[in-house]
DNA sequence: TTATCTTTGACTAATATTGACTATTATTAT
DNA sequence: ATAATAATAGTCAATATTAGTCAAAGATAA
């Protein structure tokens, strides 16, 4: 009934690799050719899904046998990983970026389904009701930071 | 024969797909099409007849491929309760009383432990962490306030 | 009459798609 | 070795495609 639209089907289609592989190695010009869409648009479909946030790390080549590489990280088991997560928070987050974290962290059994559901509902945007986007995206940022510093702790 | 007007007979026509399916999934300009009316209109029948009181979950993207996708939810048997709480709240509450009402919930078992300790570090003065109290009491009322409308229903 | 509900549309916001231009790396020719 | 060329991927801004907000105007009910 969903992903109308082609990003979520190539997101998809990844993440299906992804279900059975430690990581999936793609040539640009391959994937865009198999979807019919410009190059560009890979890397627009990394940029918004295949985050860190996401729980994803990617790398990739350019010249020839270029490749661009994505892998799937466990956010608890490194801890590196998690202050990377909260670097890239700082001060400030968007409510779907918070999405991601919030949806990884189950991914990893860190939150259980209703936890991560309670987080989502406290930092959403209407929840939040602020008018000031910036206010708003900094005190999603607190709240986000403050619950994964107390999971550290509680570990 | 009840007025039968055109947001009238918008909410009918979605509630009919809500009789047989879990949720609808629409593009708000066909159905605006369908019923000859601005698009504007769906968000009208949407916030004053699909409300998370009436038992309803709303979820949107824009962009291409958006959609708007309604749920039928089932309401928790002590959703009275709740409802109550949300009153008292209203629109501002101190970090104690918060404790206090999250403390009754668990004691309750509305809340794990777990749960409860979430939503205390979601709303804690250091979290929140603004300078005008007044602001920072309106943010936990909102926060939990949210948190007790999603408790009221199933997922 | 007056208060509330409905309808409308202009404006805003979020997300997706595209393509021109740039940057990097590998390969080939000199 | 070095330079030229080919083969990749990256960036960014313009455009397209949705949905959301809000307030004014109109309709209906109390």
């Amino acid at each position: 009934m969903q992903s109308q639209n082609i990003s979520d089907i190539i997101e998809k289609y990844l993440k299906s690799i992804l279900a059975d592989a430690e990581q999936v190695e793609i040539r640009r010009s391959e994937i865009a050719d198999l979807f019919n869409v410009v190059p560009s648009q890979i890397n627009y479909v990394i940029k918004t899904r295949f985050t860190i946030q996401n729980g994803y790390l990617v790398e990739s080549k350019r010249g020839g046998g270029g490749y661009i590489r994505i892998e799937k990280v466990n956010l608890v088991d490194d801890a590196d990983v998690l202050d990377t997560l909260i670097q890239v928070i700082g001060d400030s987050i968007t409510q779907r970026d918070a999405y991601a974290v919030v949806q990884s962290l189950y991914e990893d059994e860190v939150l259980s389904q209703r936890e991560a559901q309670l987080i989502l509902v406290a930092t959403d945007r209407n929840t939040l009701g602020v008018d000031d986007h910036d206010l708003e995206n900094s005190l999603r940022a607190r709240i986000i930071i403050g619950i994964l510093n107390h999971l550290r702790y509680e570990s």
